[in-house]
DNA sequence: CTGAAAGCGCTAACAT
DNA sequence: ATGTTAGCGCTTTCAG
């Protein structure tokens, strides 16, 4: 019966308004120069029409298609839905959208980017995922800015927006340290990660500078299922820690709930928590923990501002930090005020 | 310096290859022919290059884009990141991809649609979002089939994927009933959505069948904060109820917050409490809520078989529907058993 | 300020 | 099977 509906193109607003298509197409790009006669007649005939520009075709042309590319791996930790809503927000309101693209181990990185590539985005995020030094090759031979949000890499070649986790995990730690506890142990992120790393170090530097040794580092791959096993592994071994910093809220969930409802044990009476992120789900009374917050609206903003600066400026590769404070709920115990 | 890098086009591939520019196209093109000769040295050639087709220009001529245009109000509700997730996915392994567009109460549903057709999807897929008349003809015009994914309508042109909401509402209400509860409130889902209406008039039903009036029925619309408030006022009247059934659950969790943690009362022990959906949150031990399940995966599965064979085969709209069981846990008190 | 013409990178007849 | 040709819908010189 039908197929393809017929197009309303420039062509035909043109010969209802009685000009040439290129004075539509004037009417309808920004920095155009069309009378306010010829205006008039346009935006007439292409409301009656019904016209709206081919995005596509005029990208053709221009070689931007206001697209921004984003891979992710997993939504299942809260900051990431949280940094996907502010991050399309901050876009749109910019005239961009967002490709998404979702990594897994079946779906590799590397075809997952090639495909983006295909659609000739302007400009690649990378949620918490990595970049291959081949794959940054070839973004950066296409002349395609990535910045990779929640996540470092030395490549200077590639933009970078994360928190201070070394400084982080630091703070975490000092907190627990400050409280009195001396057994520590710390519920490390995936290992493979630069955050996760660099936890650990902050981790790591605050135990050392207070003479402590780690009771256990064990790797939960910010993972619930990993996180869960961790925790049990964590509290089966003769010596149990007191206090224990947990490298993402999302584990620390998991921490709290093996300690509590598997083991029957008090947090923070019989240990403390403390996580890494401050999702919303940590300021629910169920879990009131204690945690550091990574100031997601301010690394979204700082995202968009030097991804497009990338694109429409083309300025420089940075890497940019912030800090997040600690905040402090119930997972700690105080033991001198107890 | 630079600017924007040349492009490696179809052109430059042929050169090198030595054949057409249209042989360069029909290797790279699925129902195409073209001698094994030709493939490997246009293969060779691409290879060296590092040519990959422009999807965009493709679609220029094909009419055919590959993406899929997903409208959102939220990520707040777990239900949605995950439902994102899943789709993604299977979108994915069918060679399509999401261009993500939030609405909300700046950005109107409207307006984002004008921005998704400007893009040329090849289909919509609305999450929890109406569509007003009005769009639904523009769409329908320009031959791009919408489903409406956990949202009804009764307009014939739009495709749906809902669970049965009202059955869903009567099975929850029913097993509250069943657990010997009589003084029985419900924490309605917006009532300006399908889901909304219809989970309360479930509600109703099962209610006028055994004879029962309710204690209460608030508008949580969704939301953690409207939910709290709405939990609070349910709470503070003279005549509180014993069980209360949640339209999501995500409203449950913000319900079981103010009972166990602002009021003190405990969930069964004092009142009983079931949800809807089944999010991952509600498996946890933390909450354990007892709730009925939507079949996200099937629901997914359906939505992009539905969408795809619009697209493709040109399909009539069809209106789906699935019903999902009930998730015993334990925030319901069964009243005989104790 | 405006129209004519060229062409973005590609696919799809059309011949050969 | 392959090359030639004509566009897809649009922006952008280039004249005027």
């Amino acid at each position: 019966m039908n197929g393809t509906p017929p197009r309303v193109t420039a062509v035909d607003v043109a010969r209802l308004a009685g000009v040439s298509q290129s004075a539509v197409s004037r009417v309808f790009t920004p920095g155009a120069s069309a009378s306010p006669r010829t205006v008039e007649k346009v935006r007439a005939a292409a409301k009656a029409l019904g016209y709206r520009p081919n995005v596509l075709a005029r990208s053709l042309i221009t070689g931007r298609t206001r697209i921004i590319g984003l891979v992710v791996a997993y939504l299942e930790n809260q900051f990431y839905p949280v940094a996907l809503e502010l991050l399309s927000h901050a876009l749109q309101d910019r005239g961009y959208h967002i490709l998404v693209f979702m990594a897994n181990s079946t779906r590799r990185v590397p075809e997952v980017v090639e495909e983006l590539l295909d659609y000739q985005v302007d400009g690649i995020i990378t949620a918490s995922v990595a970049m291959s030094s081949e794959l940054t090759a070839r973004c950066e031979a296409a002349g395609i800015p990535v910045v990779l949000f929640n996540r470092g890499q030395e490549d200077p070649r590639l933009s970078e927006v994360t928190s201070d986790n070394v400084a982080g995990g630091r703070l975490a730690t000092g907190h627990l340290i400050a409280a009195g506890h001396r057994r520590i142990a710390h519920l490390m992120g995936w290992q493979g990660s630069s955050t996760g790393r660099d936890r650990a170090v902050g981790f790591r530097q605050a135990m050392d500078a207070a003479g402590l040794v780690p009771v256990s580092m064990i790797d939960g791959q910010y993972q619930r299922e990993t996180a869960l096993a961790a925790a049990r592994e964590m509290f089966a071994r003769p010596d149990r820690p007191e206090a224990v910093f947990a490298a993402s809220d999302h584990m620390a969930f998991a921490l709290l709930d093996v300690l509590r409802h598997e083991l029957g044990l008090s947090v923070p009476g019989d240990v403390s928590v403390i996580g890494f992120d401050d999702v919303p789900l940590a300021s629910w009374p169920v879990y009131d923990l204690t945690t550091i917050r990574q100031p997601v609206q301010d690394m979204v903003a700082m995202t968009v501002d030097l991804l497009l600066r990338q694109i429409e400026g083309a300025g420089p590769p940075r890497k940019l930090r912030v800090t997040g404070p600690l905040v402090s709920r119930s997972t700690v115990r105080h033991k001198d005020q107890n």
